[in-house]
DNA sequence: CATTCGTGCGTACGCTGTTATCATAGCGTA
DNA sequence: TACGCTATGATAACAGCGTACGCACGAATG
């Protein structure tokens, strides 16, 4: 039924001109889906990467990218892990401690240079090949140096989600606060007007510390933290291991 | 005091009885629907959460949630901040480095009670009265303990991040599992197909220890990170400060 | 040359957050 | 008792989303 009834009699529904075969763009492919991904995220923000918009950026039809992509989440995915090819390992032989936290701020240095990507990390596992790269070569560092294993897992767990954590905590503000179209005074001081709409005599030293919880100079803080945890393992390794 | 003189006959869109005052059902509330949204949260995920859906939790319309809540947006921080009351704060005299301990431990057993609101953590920032009312505490405390303002925020932001990094790590496998249908093992399985996929020789330590850094027994690595990190703040600040 | 197959693409569906508009209930005032 | 006022809820509609389906066409294969 209604097969041929009406025959496509206006042929060329496509804009593109016919003549231009269509090998004249390169074919898709996964990874350049991924980098105009994350191209878009980067400079457009989260909210603006839909798979419409995407398609648009490479100048293709929406549903043409599922046979690359199994879905959105696997392309957040591989976004989040192709930021992680991005971060620099450093040499051999710097010792556990140094190498950690060489590892550890060039992570967050990355993380940082993409925002909006980064962000992801708060809410998509991205278990890629990268991110593996990276935590191939902190597991065997840490065990060349004679952790054991489950110390190894530990340490280096614990070094990165401290920073995913401190890098989420940087973002989200200065996300909230451009997303709402705010500057940074302007978010203070709604901030201080939101503190003072609450019975403020119960939060005094919030008043006080609040700008110095949020600032956006994160750097001090971070490797505040970075440098403490990094002591503790090792007063923590002292204790317990023997040699070294 | 039913006066139904006039029933617009055509006039009972709704369906309830229109006899039933629209009182009957006690009126919308900001607090009444921001307990609404927890509990689709944590009883059907994240996903589950729609303003209609939180409608029909209500007996209400969706756009009827907007008279008290200014979009999604600020729902979803709200229900984060809502959990953050639940945390408990430990008695006062204990020391500054079990308190923190304590408080991180409270704070971290809240956040894995409610999962899927626990999420929203990682893409929202949340500061309402409640999480206010445990950056207070912390810091009153630190400062009391005779850290400096500036210490007394990096110490406490650091062990919050910390510790929202980690339930993030321990919580994103579980939700991604589980919004895929599967169950542990078939993941397990699933992953490292996925990592034999890749190049295998390449990553030799991860096949081994991708399940321990994945499993589902955090307890004890989050404790080993918290302890190394407390330990590595109390010899930073006999090198650094004066007394105590 | 005929067939199969991988790839791109148009269409369509159900769902989302949100706005504008309308209806109504309860209350202070006359 | 009667009347507007205001706060609140309901209806409808819109633009946009992710994505399932099936057709079209170029290239590779027999």
């Amino acid at each position: 039924m209604s097969r041929a009834e009406h025959p496509p009699f206006l042929g060329a529904w496509s804009d593109a001109d016919p003549r231009e075969p269509r090998q004249a763009r390169e074919p898709l492919s996964r990874s350049r889906i991924v980098a105009a991904a994350v191209a878009i995220l980067d400079r457009d923000g989260v909210d603006a990467l839909s798979m419409r918009s995407l398609a648009v950026e490479l100048h293709t039809a929406a549903t043409s990218l599922y046979r690359h992509v199994d879905n959105k989440g696997e392309l957040l995915d591989l976004a989040v892990d192709a930021l992680m090819a991005e971060v620099e390992l450093p040499p051999d032989g710097l010792g556990w401690q140094t190498s950690l936290r060489t590892v550890a701020l060039n992570f967050r240095a990355v993380l940082l240079l993409h925002p909006n990507t980064a962000l992801l990390r708060g809410s998509r596992l991205a278990i890629g090949p990268n991110t593996l790269r990276m935590m191939e070569w902190v597991c065997a560092m840490l065990l060349d140096e004679g952790f054991s294993e489950s110390d190894a897992a530990d340490a280096g767990a614990t070094v990165v989600n401290y920073t995913v954590g401190c890098v989420l905590a940087e973002l989200l503000p200065t996300h909230e606060i451009e997303a709402a179209g705010y500057t940074w005074p302007e978010f203070a001081s709604h901030m201080s007007a939101r503190i003072d709409a609450l019975p403020m005599d119960r939060y005094p030293v919030m008043r006080r510390m609040l700008p110095m919880l949020l600032g956006h100079h994160h750097d001090r803080p971070f490797e505040y933290g970075l440098d403490a945890l990094l002591d503790g393992l090792a007063v923590r390794r002292k204790t317990v291991g023997a040699a070294e």
